[in-house]
RNA sequence: CGGGGCGUGGUGUAACGGCUAACAUGCUUGUUUUGGGAACAAGUGACUCCGGGUUCGAAUCCCGGCGCCCCGACCA
């Protein structure tokens, strides 16, 4: 992509109601638009990152015998009256609004009760189970205070996977099998090291749950982390769980965290109260057994920036970043140009996402902007490179800068790159 | 929802109740520059959040809204 034809720009100073670091950075560097308090809009540069983020969570889902769908965001009244939760003193964030023509209905905080009803027209034998769909869907939170950027909002992208077992023991395998794959997910965008399998209320389904808990001085939950096993309790029930499975007491340390997942067993919370029932191998009906899964990938983007950003700006890692290359040309010669023109080309024929600095601006503006932008690796081509026949290659996350000879990134660029 | 802070060109700020609302940045044009946000010059751009009130006179004071941020409460 040419940025001369990209139409966001970046901004020097921040936004003056934006204190968060995400914000602050995202807003700055073109990714996203504030439209109001808790709601922003992606911009092309953002969307590519959630894209990338999506990608990731879906191929893990998909391997998982997961199968992506998607509900509505509009819902039906009656469904929730049914479960017991259209009640505003249940689920207090709910938005709700009048049909013109008489009758209300709700935009989904959540999808538990309209997947369960609807898969009521699929689940009829226990030869149809289990059954994992997921989605990828905008949720709507009426929060009393959005917060800290693209990290509380009260519109939301989130991938959601229920589980629909035919009894515990079944659910329980596959409840295991998630949190594993969680944990790779987490690893694969750059947080592994910082996120943490975290012991945590069940809230009103059942006695825990697991979250997984980003540590960030920007998260609002408390946590008490064990290195040894790297795992954590939640300290909302720090006094139910006085350690964590393996370990002591005097073991757990106090972080400031953000759940950026969590896993819950639903039991058959759902399938009692709508109703979704399957005949078992002797022809008798039983509650089908779930589990919900979710992932906030609007919330996960901007835990990423928060925790790798450093004072440059943002910092992605290659598997979430909006391009690989940030490929800049300084000077004006028509030889320069040319030069980095090909190398465009030739970078684009190889399938290496880049964004070509192509503007007439002078190099030091470009270099701070690649800096805020935070694409992994910086490619410049210049009259000093060319009298080497090279490339000057900065690795964004460490300085590190070295010459490549044009030869090698015409031939592979990936493979000059991954040997940084 | 309780408490605190704040609303001024696109962005960030300034302005005692008193001149044509200032400065920086951005953007446009020109000249010179060209490896870490260049210099000069000329331009462009604001019903000072909205509605009332006080006053000869309001960005400024008062009342009422609305919006944004922060702390707390809340967070299936």
């Amino acid at each position: 992509m040419l940025q001369s034809l990209l139409f966001t720009k970046t901004r020097k100073e921040a936004p003056k109601d934006e204190v968060s670091k995400n914000a602050d950075l995202l807003i700055r560097a073109g990714f996203i638009h504030k439209e109001m308090a808790g709601v922003y809009s992606f911009l092309p540069l953002g969307l590519r990152v959630i894209e990338k983020i999506k990608n990731i969570v879906r191929e893990e889902m998909n391997a998982t015998y997961g199968q992506e769908m998607q509900l509505t965001a509009l819902q039906d009244k009656d469904v929730w009256e049914k479960s017991g939760r259209w009640n505003d003193e249940v689920i207090d964030v709910w938005f709700k609004t009048d049909l013109k023509a008489g009758g209300e209905l709700g935009l989904a905080p959540t999808h538990e009760e309209p997947l369960t009803s609807l898969m009521k027209n699929f689940i009829r034998s226990y030869r149809d189970l289990p059954l994992y769909p997921y989605q990828f869907q905008t949720k709507f939170r009426n929060e009393t205070r959005a917060k800290s950027g693209i990290l509380r909002g009260r519109e939301f992208l989130m991938k959601d996977l229920y589980s629909f077992s035919k009894d515990e023991n079944e659910h329980t395998v596959f409840y295991d099998k998630m949190s594993k794959i969680y944990r790779d997910i987490f690893e694969k965008v750059g947080l592994g090291e910082h996120t943490y399998f975290t012991l945590a209320s069940g809230g009103s389904f059942s006695k825990f749950s697991h979250e997984f808990q980003t540590v960030t001085s920007a998260g609002e939950d408390t946590i008490f982390v064990c290195e040894k096993c790297k795992m954590a309790v939640n300290k909302e029930i720090i006094e139910d769980q006085k350690m964590c499975p393996q370990c002591k007491n005097e073991d757990l340390v106090e972080k400031t965290s953000i759940e950026v997942g969590n896993i819950f067993n639903l039991g058959t919370r759902f399938s009692d109260t709508l109703n979704l029932t399957y005949l078992d191998d002797k022809g008798k009906p039983q509650a089908v057994f779930m589990g919900s899964y979710g992932i906030g990938i609007g919330r996960l983007m901007g835990t990423i920036v928060e925790v790798l950003a450093d004072e440059k700006g943002i910092v992605w890692p290659k598997s979430v970043a909006p391009f690989l290359v940030h490929l800049i040309v300084v000077g004006e010669s028509d030889e320069v140009k040319n030069s980095a023109q090909k190398i465009y080309d030739e970078l684009n024929t190889q399938k290496v996402e880049v964004l070509f600095d192509d503007r007439d601006v002078r190099a030091g503006e470009k270099f701070a902007d690649s800096d805020l932008i935070g694409i992994p690796y910086r490619i410049v081509i210049s009259e000093k490179t060319l009298a080497e026949k090279s490339a000057e290659i900065k690795v964004r996350a460490t300085g590190n800068t070295e010459m490549r000879p044009l030869a090698d990134l015409k031939v592979d660029a990936i493979a000059v790159l991954d040997a940084f």
